[in-house]
DNA sequence: CTTGGAAAGTCAACATGACTGACATAATAT
DNA sequence: ATATTATGTCAGTCATGTTGACTTTCCAAG
């Protein structure tokens, strides 16, 4: 706050960008625009038997057609038994459906049925319109670094997988 | 990284940056950026008698001291049930204090003790390191596209909060 | 000055999505 | 043969959100 001036702090570089105050006001933009940012979704899902759990799991099978049970628990990070709920029902209502390893009969594969994938396509869809959105207003520079601080701010684990499953486009 | 060339789809203007794909890894990063933002203090409130939403109110009496229960009612998008709950908590151990409007005597304003200061600090602080070492990392361009993009992902009303307390720094 | 509405607080009941702990089954690995 | 892994399940608990109903206090407009 208060006009630091053009006083170079450290070693020439300006570190304004690091202030408790400017940092104070990223964890509210994240606590803002996360709040926006599942509030779509959440709307669409009040009505229909499923909640923001389940949202979460058919984004992951769809991202990730075939991962196994333990791979979406450690994506997830919750518990088996808070998973096995979730999955339980969609896979009940014909939304997901396993099929048992080839190599590991122990493993469950975890697949989008049709109807799964509509769910999945209309949550998505709710949600990519408020990002398309932020991302026209901002540009693609502001875009490129928003996805570098956010990746930046990852666990370790989490940012591996991220970076593992990137890109897909050009 | 994926490298999209000097492809100009339409009108002269890159847009690759809007694809859905594009657009996907988006909500994924915000997915797992907001889980590793709130690992912290989570971990801190665990094996205190406080939780996610202590946090988050005793967050915003810091930002705004004296404002009132309805202000916080409407900066939390929670229901005054849901807040009363916290905040009685917060008022019998001591870490909040309320004042009767002077103007107003409906009204309660809402202010830390240095109990609750010291709180709120040690909870920002871990949160605060995190957002540190993502901004240093990614540089102040990045940063300042961050803050873009999350503004414009947020509601309106939220935002127009949100940039209202702006800025502080320079 | 009465009356209507706003600000705050409370009680009760309920839903969701986390958690732990314990246990079962099937299949792989040693 | 035995240990371990992957999955699934039952039961209980907790934190945090929700509705709905009702009270008290106080401001403001008729």
């Amino acid at each position: 706050m208060s006009e630091p001036g053009a006083g170079a702090k450290q070693g020439g570089e300006n570190l304004l960008f690091l202030t408790d105050e400017q940092l104070r006001k990223g964890i509210e933009a994240m606590f803002f625009a996360y709040r926006a940012f599942t509030a779509d979704p959440d709307r669409i899902l009040e009505g229909l038997a499923y909640g923001r759990a389940h949202h979460r799991a058919v984004h992951f099978i769809n991202r990730q057609p075939g991962l196994t049970v333990n791979t979406l628990l450690s994506v997830l990070g919750v518990t088996k038994q808070s998973l096995n709920r979730v999955l339980r029902t969609l896979i009940e209502d014909g939304l997901v459906e396993t099929r048992v390893g080839r190599k590991d009969k122990r493993e469950r594969h975890l697949y989008l049925t049709e109807k799964g994938a509509a769910l999945e396509r209309e949550l998505s869809e709710a949600q990519r319109a408020r990002m398309r959105s932020a991302y026209r207003a901002a540009g693609p520079s502001a875009v490129a670094g928003f996805r570098e601080v956010l990746e930046a701010m990852m666990d370790p684990d989490l940012r591996r997988y991220y970076t593992a499953m990137k890109d897909g486009s050009a």
